[in-house]
DNA sequence: GTCTATAATTTGATAGAC
DNA sequence: GTCTATCAAATTATAGAC
């Protein structure tokens, strides 16, 4: 019982959410997470009755842990920013950088990640309290920002702006092995990162008709 | 038979290949394709040997199918336009709706996407081949033209300004149920794949100090 | 080339001792 | 709360008739 945990529930858990993340809901057997664990097969359906009910408490776990910031949260720590057209880059500038430093940070376990992105490709049950609690409220301070600074603009046009940055996350998180087989296997690096949220944030500021903070220039 | 298929063969690797797209490699078992395809059980080993080749003739199939445009076709097709600033701009353009196009055109089935997008989500022996043929040649595609218009450019710049296209694809192709239940289910029509196509060619080519062509203004 | 029948294994889940 | 033992169903794959 490593893994920081305090006792066999948390770390089935645990133990699910790192397979689930690697391999799918059907790619994982109940046998592979009991033997990953060191525990009896049993056990699960001791804590969890089935399968899937291990599978939620993994993925709730792992969303519970991995809140990454968003537009509402940047604006509340400085109200002031939204007031001039550099405060309102400056907004989408700690915004891009926040969210991708939450993601993509080393300390965050993968399978944290990857559980939820993994909901997209195979949605399960799980899908609709992703969607509630993680994408919507995401995409929802996104788009009300937009419509705050640009309130002539579409709605379409405003959830295109919104899914600009989502669009990058997923994108990293996913890609990680085509992109080492065809840049090597170091190239994701935190440097790198760095370079993308910054060319992501540039794009993003320059599209929408705002200038860029001196850092981005 | 219907499907638009001339054999037992080929209506297999479609019937496979839809459900692959839909569940997962994992999440299909071999009877759900002999039933699909109305055929029995053994036909699929008869035809292919194994639920594995299966996979791997229905993954080829897409793929040789849906080669999208990248930066090397629509260069050639107007090799001038490389020589001026709103030339190089154009190429931009004309490669972001290109590719946009080619994945999310209503005729392209969704599965020969699909299939190849669960490669990046469980990637199987498969993987290798999409990289090199598919996702490799695009990348260098794109960086050939970023280091051409931008000599100065570091390599991470480069890469950077080639996944904004990519990741924008897979983005809305993974993306689609989320986005329904947060935007409607009427949210992806071709009108919007058209603002998002055309707010992140706007983006790219601000990003990289291009003037805008007049119908992106 | 397609069928029926079945082998061999793996799966999720349960029963009952301790 | 953990163990052993096992069930019932589903899985991939094969054998052999036609």
């Amino acid at each position: 019982m490593d893994k920081n945990v305090v006792n066999t529930r948390e770390l089935l858990v645990v133990c699910a959410g790192e397979l689930f993340g690697e391999h799918g809901y059907d790619g994982v057997s109940t046998r592979m997470i009991a033997e990953s664990a060191e525990v009896k097969l049993s056990a699960i359906h001791y804590h969890f009755g089935s399968k899937e009910n291990l599978y939620i408490e993994s993925f709730t776990y792992a969303h519970e842990r991995g809140k990454p910031a968003n537009f509402t949260d940047v604006i509340a720590e400085n109200p002031a920013l939204t007031e001039t057209a550099l405060g309102q880059a400056e907004i989408i500038r700690k915004t891009v950088f926040r969210t991708m430093n939450d993601y993509f940070r080393p300390e965050r376990p993968e399978w944290e990640t990857m559980i939820l992105i993994r909901e997209l490709a195979s949605p399960t049950s799980a899908l609709s309290t992703l969607t509630e609690k993680l994408f919507k409220p995401n995409a929802e301070s996104a788009v009300d920002f937009y419509k705050m600074i640009r309130p002539d603009a579409a709605d379409d046009k405003a959830s295109a702006w919104s899914d600009l940055l989502h669009s990058h996350v997923l994108f990293y998180s996913m890609a990680k092995k085509p992109i080492e087989l065809v840049r090597g296997e170091n190239a994701l690096t935190p440097e790198f990162y760095r370079t993308t949220a910054r060319t992501l944030a540039r794009a993003m500021i320059l599209e929408i008709g705002l200038p860029l903070p001196d850092d981005l220039k």
